[in-house]
DNA sequence: GTAGAAGCTGACATCAGTGTCAGATTCAAG
DNA sequence: CTTGAATCTGACACTGATGTCAGCTTCTAC
């Protein structure tokens, strides 16, 4: 598929898709006129790099980590060394902090939100 | 407490705190000199922004919410609007997105540590 | 009162991903 | 061949919280 395509699937900007391949994400192949070519399973690839982005990882690390990813139909092509699982490990502790916060965030919307419900249904004046 | 010591036990920078000031989020009595002085509370109260802001937050939105938040000793200063309610439920909804991509980040840093482990006891050569 | 630490304001820089625009090229269908 | 949609590259802007620096003032303790 070509990038439009892939694109509206996986919810992202052609921008995004340009630079994530510059970054070295993504890769593609090209029509003889230069255009990107994509396999059916780059969604699944875009939208992995788009949650990995959201964890708060940089493209330099999430480049790293790609090549370790068990694939679907077999194992890694590179394994981990010492120095990333290091890293990762922090990476994976921070997420772990970010959960919490997200949690704590939901729960003051959540008695915000029900604090308001609970007006509505005495009728506020 | 002046603005060095909430900044060392809030965990953040002096920056942070004068910037959250100008935002409307914390308050702060002045010496008659003009330098700021807090209340024991409000490390707590810098800590909860800090966890609104890693939700994805805005300064704007995060202004409007506090005021609605049902204090330790009572009930809350402002109750909701709709318009804010309606608002703060798309917040909790993407909030809820936001922890299901970090499980998955960190369901995939998981599983490459846990293949760099393996790896490991084996004794790569 | 004096020295040094701490605080004040204001301005500019940074980060990294993304938006956007311009101008040129390619693709697909008539 | 032609035409319009899609894509290409490259450059610049933005966002919004935070870092950092300069120059000045205030506080605290001797």
């Amino acid at each position: 598929m070509r990038i439009g395509e892939l694109a509206a699937r996986a919810g992202v900007s052609e921008r995004s898709l340009r630079y994530y391949e510059k970054q070295g994400l993504l890769s593609s192949d090209r029509t003889p006129g230069g255009h990107r070519e994509y396999l059916e399973q780059a969604v699944d690839r875009v939208v992995l790099i788009q949650a990995l982005y959201a964890a708060g990882l940089h493209s330099r690390k999430i480049a790293q980590l790609l090549p370790c990813m068990r694939d679907a139909d077999g194992g890694p092509n590179e394994i981990a060394t010492p120095r990333l699982v290091e890293e990762l490990t922090e990476e994976r502790e921070r997420i772990d902090g970010m959960i919490a916060d997200l949690m704590r965030s939901r729960g003051v919307l959540d008695q915000i939100i029900e604090v308001a419900a609970e007006r509505v249904e005495l009728g506020t004046p």
